[in-house]
DNA sequence: ATTGACCTTCCCGTGACTGGAACCATTATC
DNA sequence: GATAATGGTTCCAGTCACGGGAAGGTCAAT
């Protein structure tokens, strides 16, 4: 299989292929000609990688994530570990838009939006500072 | 003042006010050994753009929003809709968030996490390609 | 005279790609 | 056989909003 058909049927685009490749996540052989040749494997590891990137694990946990598919004699424990971790970020994410969320509908609610210059969005920006950083949790 | 002072103020790191300053966002003037020499005016555009990055709007809406602020002729209409385009992101992206939670949160949950093997979650990565892409609306 | 704290600029690195240039290979068409 | 279209290759630069760190100048205090 050439890149662009391994493409079509990872739906993932040639150039995350290649750059998948560059970093080390597939080791795809080479034709005669300097081509990829991509084998079975290579798309199912391909799609392995679109899953959990759509999942919003990083590339390093994929690569985690892949060396522990490969590997027999893991413990669901350690995968779990790593999806419990990134939902924990994933949280804190959201938790950070919703606030973030919440001041701005406010501010959007309250300014008028017409032809004249007094707007409390602005207001807002001119007279909240920004928050000092929290004293660390220790 | 000098950078720290500011950077006290205004609650941004040194790195940071340098690279507004890099990019047009401020412009202080030069005491004769060379450093910055930040003015009141200069503090309070920071504190307006810390709290502007604080609520998320990128570095070109905070450019467009100082640029209104300092338009005495300014229509609020054009802040709100700035504004309201910024909310619009947000909460695709928490949609985009809250769909990969949901999907990990139940994988996470179905994985029994001991030193066995067997993963749901990674038999969803291997068996859940990645998404078509939808055909974009018209 | 020498610390030490502060300031300066400059360059590299981040994450996960994307775009584009310049060039080689293969296949189809005239 | 020449040409064009399509596909492949590498390499370089750019994205966003900074952060780290080096190399060196300035200032106040000891």
């Amino acid at each position: 299989m050439n890149i662009k058909e391994v493409s079509e049927r990872s739906n993932l685009p040639a150039k995350t292929i290649r750059y998948y490749e560059e970093i080390g996540l597939i080791r795809p052989k080479r034709a005669e000609n300097g081509y990829r040749a991509f084998r079975e494997s290579d798309l199912h590891k391909l799609a392995f990688l679109g899953r959990a990137r759509e999942l919003g694990f990083s590339i390093e946990d994929c690569r985690t994530l892949m060396a522990l598919y490969e590997d027999e004699t893991r413990e669901s424990a350690h995968v779990r570990s790593v999806a419990e971790e990134h939902l924990g970020a994933i949280d804190a994410k959201i938790a950070q838009l919703q606030s973030m969320r919440k001041t701005l509908a406010h501010l959007v609610h309250c300014c008028a939006g017409d032809n004249r210059p007094d707007c409390p969005i602005l207001e807002d920006l001119a007279t909240h500072g920004p928050a000092q950083p929290e004293q660390a949790a220790r």
